[in-house]
DNA sequence: GGCTCATGTAAAGCTCGTTCACATGAGCTG
DNA sequence: CAGCTCATGTGAACGAGCTTTACATGAGCC
């Protein structure tokens, strides 16, 4: 049983070497699994193959672990957003919808970052560091709802960067949480949550007045996809954004 | 200091009497002070007057007792949706706002159920009760959405029910998620997340085609709203749903 | 070679969740 | 009303986690 402690201990000396990042690994894969309020401390310790006392020594308590996490986590998420905008390649809708997609992929691909920043119950604004990295997260969105306002079609009132951001970032939100992720993903849903959000901006921005003519799943090879009948009503475009009833 | 519970024992007698509701209100107490992550049997058992050991005599565990309490929180959020849906009165879209502002407003007023039944990382789907009961509350907006879609515009294809409500379900818990509750509402918003919901309903409404010549603070005293300009560009309406820019 | 300080350890105190054997008394039964 | 029974509550105990404290180790520097 103790054996394997000590025969650890051969194999790295009495100092860790690199115990903080480790630690930050370890907790990286507990909280995948278990969620952030499942991981615990002492299991990170473990897993580094040290003392219950040594990650005292690189952070304050269990939380500061957990916050230096979602920091590296609004880290990477600014980084995928940003990519994923491409500064507005090829064209400002198609790459807002990119970034849409990034959302809701980080939230699939990396739940302990998600949920150390999202579902953790951290007071992020409790750490000023936290929160400026959340803000510059947000803060691509913004600049992309930025230019996508800057195009709003004329003859219409031009609607608030700031307010389109704050939309499109609940309703990325609103989907992650509540469909992309964990057990509630499991909820019978007549699409996936990646076309639920695609067909959720898509109206979003036509009701703002943006043309929108592709559908989500966007077999780009086809005949141009909007025959001039749509000014029937009050402006419904012919497709719906939610593609056929297959 | 062991006075006070002897005391107390003396008051209420060896058996509480109703232990069960009074560990509930507990909960409810603590998980609205501190979160669902932070609230502590213990604790609960504590406020109540009892050992540590007696909540075991009404729940099979912690989980359990969080569970019910997110099983009444459906409940009686079920009947707060259904109370502002009125059944569509005095007119669907109307109404269908009244719904999204009483789901903000149930995310602020009781934020211990809103914990339980969203934050506290329980796996609803594994206990049928419980599923049963958020399947029930969401059922509420899909009727709505379902008599919504039915007054779809003619001349576009209909939009179906079921997205349309998960859409409306995903901005209302995104809304409610990040800007309504707790530290995140902290963050400075230019309008409040009442409106911020409205508008984002709204213009999402409007992409659908349906006509909603409604701004959200809605000075009903207006003459008719929509002067037959509509039709410029690709069909914008003429007032933004964010008002005007005061 | 010897010092120093960052880094790690062991032990201990606290709280919590949970279980177990035992106590209490409310309500039924005769 | 006496006595029985069973739901309900108690106290003690266990293991686990968080955190602090006093002590150990050894890497890097003079």
């Amino acid at each position: 049983m103790s054996w394997r402690k000590e025969q650890r201990r051969a194999e790295r000396g009495y100092h860790h070497g690199n115990l903080k990042e480790a630690l930050l690994q370890a907790a990286l894969g507990l909280i995948a699994e278990k969620g952030a309020a499942g991981f615990t401390f002492a299991d990170a310790a473990r897993m580094a193959g040290v003392s219950a006392a040594a990650p005292y020594r690189h952070f304050r308590d269990r939380d500061e672990l957990l916050s230096s996490i979602a920091q590296r986590g609004f880290e990477q998420f600014e980084q995928r957003l940003t990519a994923a905008w491409d500064d507005g390649r090829p064209d400002t809708v198609t790459a807002f919808e990119r970034v849409g997609r990034a959302y809701l992929a980080f939230a699939r691909e990396e739940p302990a970052f998600y949920n150390a920043m999202f579902e953790s119950g951290l007071p992020v604004d409790a750490n000023p560091a936290l929160q400026a990295a959340s803000e510059r997260a947000f803060n691509v969105i913004r600049a992309a709802a930025e230019r996508l306002a800057a195009l709003a079609p004329p003859g219409a009132p031009r609607p608030p960067a700031m307010m389109m951001a704050l939309h499109i970032w609940s309703m990325a939100h609103g989907v992650a949480s509540l469909f992309s992720r964990g057990d509630a993903a499991r909820r019978k849903l007549p699409m996936s949550p990646d076309e639920l959000l695609e067909a959720e901006v898509l109206i979003y921005l036509r009701g703002l007045g943006f043309p929108t003519d592709r559908r989500p799943p966007a077999k780009s090879a086809e005949p141009p996809p909007v025959p001039p009948e749509a000014s029937s009503g009050s402006g419904v475009p012919p497709g719906g954004p939610w593609g056929r009833p297959k």
